[in-house]
RNA sequence: GGCGGCAUAGCCAAGCGGUAAGGCAGAGGACUGCAAAUCCUCCAUCCCCCAGUUCAAAUCUGGGUGCCGCCUCCA
């Protein structure tokens, strides 16, 4: 089976061949850190993130790089409206998305360059430019020459002329570096310091990086001229990935990425979220309103990556439900394999998924093959998800007739092997369940004699035909999280929730 | 104005020429004193509309309609 991806860049789907083989370079852009992370961001990283786990689960010696762009300025606004420094609004963001991105399950980067730590390369790289007449410099500024780079609009397949005219229905913003641009299409690389803002010294005095130039910059210092994949959201396309292009391909001469591959938006009642129309949901503010981490996981996942993803209560709340299935499925084997006899060394040998081929000999596919055909169709985790849930509703069933009949025809070893490959594709997604949750809650203090005390009494009152006694002991129970089932034949089972 | 995307049941969603996956919600049945839980079963004659190609189309072509995104910071 091959893996195939589709390519902003051909606008087509591809098969996915690294440019060295084994191994793949992924290069996400990431967030400006001037405020918390909202739904939008959790989409993209999780995306991003599911996709870096199929490639490592398939083998690949996966690198893969994630910046932080801490010079901009809307940081510098936060900083000014609150009295505090850039450093300061940085530091707190980027660490409140270490924080919420820990909660949704999202692997560490290998790097984590920031443009403030990136200087010296994004002045190589201007520097480099201007050598090769890309760059000019006027008044403290630097732009870039677009037109000097004839593929340029190659990403977003626009053509200059068909931007002139552009902003039709849209107010006309006045560019202030207007006067200093050689032509209305090239952008800044390098901005002239003002008073009061962060700047450093370079050739063109002193002042800061423009927007894009970080990323190239940041590109080629962590992974190379030609990187296998550059990924991030749909809105990046035009101009940031375009510009980047324009930079990195003038100086090397060579494709900066093999593979661009952009994510689609989350949107509210079929509007784009984003800071700038305000209606943004963050990350901490949905999981604090007591969605699970891996709720929104799966809520994400379930859509198709490049497809907008609409948020609505009624979607996140059957996200939340999935995901309860899941679970139970996850869990069985920590709440039932003692009882079904699995041995420790069972439970211990684990993950018996590997990246194999499908293992399985019939003519049906196996689970694992049928999970990889999914999504070695460019990521399509909607279809992937279905053998999940296949398996944890099977394993969800055993498990329920173990607690109602306290028995199960199932195959322990079979159950045992469908749990192992529930577990081990579960984790390809990141989805994953810890198994403290399986520990029961304690309940109330009330001991397992205690509690069949009152079962007794309770079928004495229904034996009786006294149902008020026999509610009240059940409620009472139940208070307790205590859930009772009356079997036939008079007799009560009860498990704890 | 330019460029691009999407339209499948109440909701999410797969499908890529061979006769509609999966999840959520819902319905019926069994069981029960009543519940809860559980188990079993059911749940799109049809894929925005209209033409066309084909033995065969949700899937291809043409034309509509609607929604959305990018062209400005944005995942």
């Amino acid at each position: 089976m091959t893996l195939s991806v589709y390519n902003t860049l051909k606008r087509s789907l591809e098969t996915f061949e690294p440019v060295a083989p084994g191994k793949v370079g992924i290069y996400c852009c990431g967030v400006t850190v001037y405020d918390y992370c909202h739904l939008g961001h959790a989409r993209s990283y999780i995306v991003w993130d599911t996709v870096r786990r199929y490639l490592m689960w398939q083998g690949y010696q996966v690198r893969y790089v994630q910046n932080f762009t801490d010079i901009d300025d809307k940081i510098l606004n936060r900083a000014r409206q609150e009295g505090s420094s850039m450093e300061e609004v940085a530091e707190r963001y980027t660490q409140s998305y270490f924080e919420d991105m820990a909660q949704l399950n999202i692997l560490a980067a290998d790097a984590y360059p920031r443009a403030t730590h990136t200087i010296d390369g994004i002045k190589r790289l201007i520097y480099e430019l201007e050598q090769k007449d890309y760059a000019y410099a006027a008044a403290g500024d630097v732009y870039y020459r677009v037109r000097q780079f004839p593929e340029y609009g190659k990403l977003s397949g626009r053509k200059l002329e068909d931007m002139r005219s552009g902003a039709s229905g849209r107010v006309e913003v006045e560019d202030p570096d207007s006067a200093k641009k050689q032509d209305a299409f090239d952008f800044a690389l390098w901005k002239a310091a003002k008073p009061g803002e962060p700047a450093w010294e370079s050739p063109w005095g002193m002042g800061r990086p423009g927007w894009h130039i970080e990323c190239s910059a940041m590109v080629r210092d962590c992974l190379g001229e030609t990187i296998d994949i550059h990924a991030g959201g749909a809105d990046l396309v035009f101009p940031h990935h375009e510009n980047e292009i324009a930079q990195s391909e003038a100086v090397t001469g060579k494709p900066l990425a093999k593979y661009w591959m952009h994510n689609g938006f989350v949107t509210v009642n079929g509007e784009k979220m984003s800071k700038s129309l305000g209606n943004f949901t963050t990350i901490r503010d949905l999981l604090s309103s007591g969605v699970e981490p891996m709720a929104l996981r799966l809520f994400v996942l379930q859509g198709q990556y490049r497809k907008p993803l609409d948020f609505t209560e009624e979607a996140i709340a059957g996200a939340t439900n999935a995901w309860q299935t899941l679970k139970d499925g996850l869990l069985f084997g920590y709440q039932y394999g003692q009882q079904l006899g699995w041995d420790v060394e069972m439970l211990s040998k684990g993950a018996g998924v590997q990246g194999s081929k499908g293992a399985g000999g019939d003519a049906s596919l196996s689970p694992v093959a049928k999970f990889q055909e999914a999504i070695d169709d460019d990521f399509n985790f909607p279809n992937a998800l279905v053998v999940l849930f296949e398996l944890a509703k099977d394993l969800r069933r055993e498990g329920n007739l173990l607690v109602h009949e306290g028995k199960t025809d199932a195959d322990a070893q079979v159950l045992w092997s469908q749990w192992q490959i529930l577990m081990g594709l579960s984790g390809v997604l990141g989805l994953q369940v810890s198994p403290d949750e399986a520990i029961l809650e304690e309940t109330g203090g009330l001991t397992d004699g205690e509690i069949e005390a009152l079962i007794a009494q309770r079928t004495a009152a229904r034996k009786a035909k006294d149902f008020g006694e026999s509610d009240r002991i059940r409620d009472e129970l139940k208070a307790q999280g205590i859930t009772l089932i009356d079997a036939p034949g008079g007799v009560t089972r009860w498990h704890r929730n």
